[in-house]
DNA sequence: GGTCCTTTGTGAAAACGTGCACGAGCGCCG
DNA sequence: CGGCGCTCGTGCACGTTTTCACAAAGGACC
């Protein structure tokens, strides 16, 4: 009983990898399902079945050979293991478009993170009220994190300001970042941070369709060696 | 002149990476930089020196040794390599908040990912205009694909309508998806798919601090044994 | 032109992640 | 209560990614 919890540590690619099986259980579980496989979990979450094996047994041996596994139990334990037990409220820096559609999305509260707070350096936004919650000043930051206890926080400022945000951040004590803004940040060793990058996500999928633009042109080539189509201008 | 393109196959890691690069250059550009070192560039992008000049060789030996990079050549090498010399006009599937803020969004626009449509299967939205383009009927899009030529899709739905969403999309003949619906897509071998999943990030992080309190709760049992804070509920 | 300083490009090793294959254990059925 | 079929857990081999370390090569200065 003493060091069940912590034992060894996850990879981060199952941590990754973990709230994918956890929704998928949670909606086997809603749908009346007493039991899975990691088969049918890697079907459905698109990845090898060994690898749910893999994951899974990370957490401690909690399938039963010959059967599968419990989803209820798998449920709890994974939640246990991500530290959803309890709620995790969020403080959100930049109070434009993205926060306010951060601040909105159901996803947050339902989920367990609801929204802590929400601060902007403009004065315009500060005293609003957005998805319920009132947009406070960014130099209440401090205090807003403080009184509720809050450890993450997510940046939804423009780029340039999102190393002023995360600094600010840091200092009043948040140890988990969420990075909207388009910029590389740097913070202390044992802050985490994660980031969200759309532009990022384009242009890999820009690189996967030039590649396969370019295929699709050679083989053309190879078989009408004249085909003028799309010149070669680039 | 024959094999300069698509020589050797990119590391999808090095792919992953080669944007953010292409962010940095570009902002050194701006400031006036005429050259910059892997060294500089690794300090800026957050990685190792090492990993930027191996990344970086795989576009071809673009530096000078001694010297080091010159920016401008470099932006221009990786935009080619990433397939940013034309525009990517994308569609984007669910007019909701979500897609409402990315079709809000500057940063598509003006990275060479413009909107090339919205569509929509609730009729009230149907008609109405965003961000100036006019939101039209999910039995449009194989239509607006291929009068537009549009080979990248996003997917703003809810949960329940992504795999219809992504279905929809790929039968129209777009081969790029970039999914911000929290489930698992399942589509045909050679279409390219990213997702963005805020659930997922805010819970990898949610498991950072669960660690980081039971190291700080074990750490303070060990000092003061008998210590009462936090009880050990969970 | 030679020497020295700087920084690249890249082999080779280490670390990490994935997938296969199979033994181990459990339940069921006769 | 023994055999059979099923599915987990995991050792091992493989592929990918990261890191190290250093030779190669350009520029500057005398």
């Amino acid at each position: 009983m003493s060091g069940q919890r912590s034992r060894r540590r996850i990879p981060d690619a199952t941590v990754a990898r973990l709230p994918v099986y956890l929704r998928i259980l949670t909606q086997q579980f809603d749908e009346g399902a007493h039991n899975t496989s990691s088969d049918e979990l890697a079907e459905l979450a698109g990845v090898n079945a060994a690898k749910v094996r893999k994951d899974l047994s990370y957490l401690g041996s909690y399938g039963t050979r010959g059967v599968g596994y419990d989803v209820e139990f798998l449920v709890y334990q994974i939640r246990r293991e991500l530290g959803l037990t309890q709620d995790w409220p969020v403080i959100i820096v930049g109070a434009g478009h993205l926060g306010q559609a951060l601040a909105g999305y159901g996803g947050f509260h339902d989920r367990g993170f609801p929204v802590g707070g929400i601060v902007d350096v403009d004065d315009a936004k500060v005293g609003t009220v957005v998805a319920g919650v009132r947009v406070r000043h960014m130099s209440d930051l401090a205090q807003i994190v403080h009184s509720r206890k809050i450890s993450i926080g997510v940046i939804a400022t423009p780029a340039a300001a999102g190393q002023d945000a995360a600094d600010a951040l840091v200092s009043a004590g948040v140890t988990s970042i969420l990075n909207f803004a388009p910029t590389v940040l740097s913070v202390p060793h044992g802050i985490s941070v994660r980031k969200v990058d759309l532009a990022v996500e384009l242009q890999i999928l820009s690189y996967h369709e030039q590649r396969r633009a370019n295929a699709a042109q050679q083989a053309g080539l190879r078989a009408v060696p004249g085909d003028p189509t799309r010149g070669a201008s680039a």
